[in-house]
DNA sequence: AGCACGCCGACT
DNA sequence: GTCGGCGTGCTC
């Protein structure tokens, strides 16, 4: 105390570009010290993050003083300013607002935490020679690296986590695992603790009540817990003594906050851990192509299990040509022979059976239904959708044509839209197998936690026999009684206009063939339904080939200018007025053209749209989209910026203006 | 973002 | 006359 007075800059959580200017008070402060200061005509206490020592001095403000700090305070490390610093320049987003994240939702709770269980080291297991290899691959002191383990459902790659976890808490640091949904935080929670003892682990994530998380928040603040499970969230509980972060099941795409700061939660792991120079580990059945290319390329290191761990076999896999084989009347139009039968042989052993649809987007797209082509945008190489049964359109560039329904592949059949609702699945099946209950699962039955948990332990307790969902059902479904796993018609998920919609489908295949089978005592079978067996996404799937898909894929990104060769964002366009937004978003398509014919650096950009944005009415906003493509993602963001500065004069104070760098 | 202020219309 | 709805403008 005592101290001199000292002009600091602080970020508070508002939507300003640079920071504001406070004197200390005569308190001695550090950089990253979370403080409170009177803000606006009111002066409310409002949070804050002191970021730099003030260099201005400022005339135009009467300068306020900062608060005395209470026992709420905290300062962060130099590490998580400098994340922060770049999580704010990266995804285009406030500092201020950025740094709000850091903050526990909840007072500091008076009461002293429980205690840790002393650790009771159950007997090691007995690892595979895959597994040995891995973990003498993989070395928890040789500072920041990227290991993409790409291990098959069943192979074990828990294990490797918790032996790497055991490895840093011996040395007294800390360790964090994030994985992309809650759901799957229990099961692991359980785990985790049966090895470290009771206490050791602390659970992040936006279901938990503030109090629950600002005590664990706490709790690895002082070090009295070693573990932290989570969800992104869990990446801003500050950690000094970090010394591994594990990202399970890499390939999520939730990992990715669509909205405020749009960040990804995996990317993001990799900055920190590049900053606080650790290693961190990516693990999934079926990485994602990025990640997979990263390590072909030699940047992550690539570590394999090819088998399972305990001698499960692989489910049998079949594709099934619904065209050919839905010629009994007595079934519905979606249900080929195949597939009754082989519902009929599970449920009469006594087994589960589930039913997965692609959830239908928005709006459709067409297929032929005799030689299943699909109409394709000719410059992005992503479906078409229909609009009012009269003309399709492309969501990324905006091109158009005609819709005729004579097909132009064959020359004979017609294309129509496809889709398949979860109610006339379950209808269907309740008239066709009357004595199995029938579950569904699907976002108008489920909304909450409460109910997918009570879904579960019905089906658990078997009170259902039959499921019927869309993917939402897919992960986290592990049942020792499901056998059947059924994908209905594949075609919806392989037509949707996204640009990964080929990575998705087969991770979603290979995903369900985990689901099932869990115990080697029972065949389990997987049966695909499609109208164009021919699609490269099922041999690969039939043949378990992940290296021949990215193989595949990875020529028509880099053709088409995608991800992981080019960095893609969307420009945002968002107004009440339905009017006027079409004419805004060309003249803002006109602004960037004019930017990029003035400065050359621009011309890299490849600017695509505006196009509508494929759920066009949010809230009574209107949202149009420009796709931004450059080889080189800094060159994005500074493209951006200036844009931004540039439209004050002309842009409407109705209308808002937002970017997502790296779309997912 | 989030708060205060101010300008309206609908009440006692 | 005063309560509260929301549109606008500013924050060191």
């Amino acid at each position: 105390m005592g101290g001199v007075d000292t002009l600091f800059d602080l970020v508070v959580n508002r939507p300003f570009e640079s920071p504001l200017s406070y004197s200390s008070g005569g308190q001695d402060l550090k950089l990253g010290q979370f403080v409170k200061v009177p803000l606006g005509r009111g002066n409310k206490a409002t949070k804050a993050f002191v970021v730099a020592k003030s260099l201005k001095s400022n005339s135009d403000y009467k300068i306020k003083n900062i608060l005395p700090v209470d026992e709420n305070n905290f300062c962060l490390s130099k590490d998580y300013l400098l994340w922060a610093s770049w999580l704010s320049e990266y995804y285009l987003h406030p500092l201020g607002q950025v740094m709000a994240h850091f903050i526990p939702p909840a007072k500091k709770s008076k009461k002293v935490s429980v205690k840790v269980e002393p650790l009771k080291k159950e007997l090691k297991i007995e690892y595979t020679l895959e597994q040995k290899k891995v973990l003498s691959d993989i070395s928890i002191d040789e500072g920041f690296g990227v290991h993409l383990l790409h291990g098959v459902t069943g192979s074990g790659k828990t294990e490797i986590y918790l032996d790497l976890f055991e490895q840093c808490i011996d040395q007294g640091k800390q360790v964090l695992c994030l994985v992309p949904e809650i759901s799957l935080t229990p099961q692991l929670f359980d785990r985790f603790e049966t090895r470290f003892g009771k206490g050791a682990v602390a659970c992040i994530h936006s279901q938990m009540t503030p109090r629950q998380k600002t005590n664990f928040w706490w709790e690895m603040q002082n070090g009295s817990k070693q573990i932290l499970l989570g969800a992104r969230s869990a990446l801003f509980c500050p950690l000094d003594r970090l010394g591994l972060i594990v990202v399970d099941e890499e390939h999520e795409s939730s990992f990715k906050q669509d909205e405020k700061l749009k960040y990804s939660g995996k990317d993001s792991a990799i900055k920190l851990a590049h900053i606080k120079n650790i290693p961190i580990v990516l693990g999934s059945a079926t990485p994602s192509i990025e990640s997979w290319n990263r390590a072909q390329e030699g940047k992550y290191k690539y570590h394999e299990l090819k088998q399972k761990a305990y001698g499960q076999e692989f489910p049998e896999i079949k594709i099934i040509d619904l065209k050919k084989e839905n010629k009994n009347p007595a079934l519905p139009f979606w249900m080929s022979e195949a597939l009754y039968v082989a519902l009929s042989k599970h449920l009469s052993q006594g087994q589960q059976v589930a039913l997965f649809l692609n959830r239908r987007g928005v709006s459709s797209s067409v297929i032929c239904r005799l030689c299943a082509d699909q109409k394709m945008c000719p410059d992005c190489d992503i479906s078409l959708t229909l609009h009012g049964h009269k003309y399709l359109l492309c969501h990324y560039c905006s091109y158009q044509e005609p819709y005729k329904t004579h097909c132009t592949s064959c020359g004979e059949g017609k294309y129509e839209p496809i889709g398949l609702g979860t109610e006339k699945v379950e209808e269907d099946l309740k008239l066709l197998f009357p004595d199995y209950p029938v579950a569904r699962a699907d976002r108008d039955e489920i909304s909450s936690r409460k109910e997918m948990e009570q879904l579960v332990r019905d089906l658990e307790h078997e009170k259902f026999k039959i499921l019927v969902g869309t993917q939402m059902i897919a992960k986290g479904l592990d049942f020792s009684k499901l056998s059947l796993v059924a994908l209905v018609l594949s075609d919806v998920g392989l037509n949707v206009p996204d640009f990964r919609s080929m990575e998705k489908n087969y991770q979603l295949m290979v995903q369900m063939a985990g689901r099932c089978g869990r115990r080697k005592e029972q065949k389990a079978e997987v049966l695909i339904q499609t109208l164009n067996p021919k699609h490269p996404c099922h041999s690969f799937v039939l043949a378990r080939d992940y290296i021949g898909m990215a193989q595949a894929e990875l020529p028509l990104r880099k053709s088409f200018h995608y991800p992981p060769f080019y960095r893609v964002a969307f420009v945002r366009i968002q107004s009440p007025d339905q009017n006027k937004i079409a004419e805004l978003s060309e003249n803002l398509l006109q602004k960037c053209l004019q930017l990029q014919s003035q400065f050359k650096a621009y011309s890299s950009i490849e600017i695509l749209g505006p196009a509508p944005a494929p759920v066009q009415k949010i809230k009574n906003q209107y949202r149009y989209l420009l796709l931004l493509k450059s080889p080189k993602s800094q060159l994005i963001q500074k493209f951006y910026k200036h844009l931004k500065s540039n439209l004050k004069t002309w842009w409407p104070e109705r209308a808002k203006i937002s970017i997502d760098i790296d779309p997912v």
